[in-house]
DNA sequence: TTCCTTGCAAACTTTTTGCAGCCTT
DNA sequence: AAGGCTGCAAAAAGTTTGCAAGGAA
């Protein structure tokens, strides 16, 4: 099952209505060059196609999708939500994101860097961890 | 030298003028317990022993504290940008925060755990960090 | 048929900006 | 004295909400 299935799949699991705006988003998302969006950015792509399409029912469906785990919600520090679609694998595989100081672009680090870092934390700290935001900052190949 | 002087002189050293306002705002930051407020918050706060200070000011000078180093700038997901007093020492002193998702309470972590991870990143994707952002959500003792 | 969901517009929140006057250097 | 800095108010930017009409289950 893909990941536009598997998406459609949560929400009839849960009884929320599959709609033509949340079926426009959830393919828009599925494109690998759609990630990383702001809504209001995906708002001006989806416009093109979908004139009718508001942007409220962005911004509402987002917030819905992170709910449900069919996004992630990037939030860099200029403070503005970004989003992708998620891996929705059984395997839960987390990445991270480093982010060009200059030019603003974003690259994925595949890999989840941090299992045994947790355990340690955790102990620590008796905090128990569900989950880590991890970023890095500086200079891609082309502007360092 | 303590941090409060420390701010000041970076202020100096740079021709920026040591205003009341910012010495206010650098002596109020000193404190451990107005650690990771936002402008609001810390407009809240300072309003009742300095009713005239706007709250242009403390947008202003955090931006421009952050940019000399004065502070450092936490962004959660929330999008709202909070603000610590940095450690301004020679060894400078990364640490990184665990965020209770049931009462939001702020736990530092002390250590910077990354140094080995870096080299290793910074090599895999020819990308030159300068900083990273690390945060874990979960429980704290109490809440979990 | 039910009531969830949408589009629109208005409201809200957080942050930024313009400007005249003040204060640090 | 010069120009950076402040307070105020207005504007901008991002996000949320109310409501009547429309559409999925």
């Amino acid at each position: 099952m893909n990941r536009i299935d598997k998406a459609y799949k949560i929400l009839a699991d849960q009884a929320y209505k599959t709609t033509e705006p949340r079926r426009v988003l959830i393919e828009f998302l599925d494109d690998d060059k759609n990630k990383h969006l702001s809504c209001d950015e995906i708002y001006d792509r989806i416009s093109k196609d979908h004139p009718n399409m508001g942007i409220a029912t962005i911004y509402r469906n987002m917030q819905l999708f992170e709910e449900l785990g069919i996004v992630t919600k990037l939030t860099l520090d200029d403070g503005i939500s970004r989003y992708e679609l998620a891996n929705l694998e059984e395997d839960v595989h987390q990445h991270h994101h480093l982010v060009c100081l200059n030019c603003n672009k974003l690259i994925e680090v595949k890999e989840d860097l941090l299992g045994a870092l947790e355990v340690e934390i955790e102990q620590e700290h008796d905090f128990k961890i569900v989950d880590h935001d991890l970023k890095f900052y500086g200079y891609c190949s082309k502007c360092k």
